[in-house]
DNA sequence: TCAACAGTGTAACAGATGTTACACTTTAAT
DNA sequence: ATTAAAGTGTAACATCTGTTACACTGTTGA
């Protein structure tokens, strides 16, 4: 089995372990490999150990990390799969976890994860801040698909995205993708966007944009 | 002051305390009053302590807790405001939190979370279950809101709410409140309703619903 | 019984977005 | 420099949803 790299993984990386070998091999757990293609977690399965990948790539079919909708979103080790789910009271796996290549998967018993918050206090803040940082991603997500009109989802994300007024920022995603990330189609979006810029609201040179009327543009949010 | 009902808190409740009073004289937090209609938090404010309601009720507007989008959600004495933007990195409240009535706020530095996580495991367990729900929840409204057509977001919920084909069960929502669910207008929500009924997929009476063709109600979703 | 009201069905119309198609520009690779 | 590919602007049209309005039903309480 490959060495696990504890330091690039979001809620090991505080973990100060002066015996990273004796720490994994004192950690309950169970890892199992899966070929290419291989579905290792079904949809509606019980979620009762954390799913650590810890060789290879993965794809869930969910909101994305780059925030895509219903999009394919690939995780790459090493990383916590799902690990929200480990203790809420209907712990069931809200999608399907397919391997994209070899693929090695550590299972810690849910009581073991306990157990090191218990007694590691860095692993717990670490953590606890994952999940809170996935809380606040999906909170945002939904606030902007809460908002109807794609003018306003633009306002909304412009709003959020600038430093101040009449200065320029840059967006990094062209206009594919931020039709993707609004969840609206592409041509929608750009007449949209051109519409804005007519109206003296914006100004857009390539993926830099400039807010010129912050006050209309907050209007347009409702 | 009056006395807290830590039973009733969905983060205290199992914690088995002999001396209440003790726990509490221990506790190292500051408790504040506030005027009805006074502002408690305001949106973007940083969030370095647990806030708890202690008594009375609060509205913040946000995804409320039966779902409604952007609507006004009324918290009641006792529970968490916002307990999981405590750990996140980008630590700030996403909602003004506005008194309702007479209230009380209790201040619970982070430290002193992290202390009693590491001490009371049913604690731990408890805050980890009540934030991890309400991300299963926030992960369940995305799923819906990101379904672009009525007909779409009324079969993923008919389909997630019956228990199996041809067998009636009630939604314990009226229609209006059902489009606000949906986050669609109230006359749109019938127009598809009744159409569903007259393609032969659906029944409805009341508030009890039937699904008729499952098979064609799934492909309705794409 | 009656009145008031919430809840529902439905229609006409307006507005927003999606779909499709195509031309144009920019970028990257050869 | 040339070409292919990706990205963008835009138009015409179809479709969906929202808005507004009104009639109808059932429920509730006086």
């Amino acid at each position: 089995m490959k060495k696990v790299d504890l330091s690039a993984c979001p809620v090991c990386s505080k973990l100060e372990i002066d015996d990273e070998e004796g720490f994994l091999n004192d950690l309950k757990c169970s890892t199992k490999a899966y070929q290419k293609n291989e579905l290792i977690i079904r949809q509606g399965e019980v979620c009762d150990a954390l799913y650590m990948l810890t060789l290879g790539s993965v794809k869930t079919e969910m909101i994305t990390e780059n925030g895509n909708i219903l999009g394919i979103e690939i995780i790459k080790a090493p990383r916590p799969l799902a690990p929200a789910f480990l203790f809420s009271d209907n712990n069931h796996f809200p999608v399907d976890v397919t391997a994209l290549e070899e693929v090695e998967i550590m299972k810690i018993p849910k009581a073991e994860i306990v157990r090191l918050m218990m007694t590691k206090p860095d692993f717990m803040t670490s953590f606890m801040t994952h999940n809170a940082n996935r809380t606040q991603f999906l909170t945002n997500r939904l606030q902007l698909l809460s908002i109807k009109t794609i003018k306003g989802k633009v306002a909304h994300f412009l709003l959020e995205n600038s430093i101040r007024d009449g200065k320029p920022f840059e967006i990094n995603r062209n206009q594919t993708e931020l039709a993707d990330f609004f969840g609206v189609a592409r041509p929608s979006l750009a007449r949209s966007l051109s519409e804005m810029i007519q109206e003296g609201i914006i100004s857009v040179n390539k993926k830099e944009f400039t807010i010129l009327d912050s006050k209309r543009l907050r209007q347009i949010i409702v």
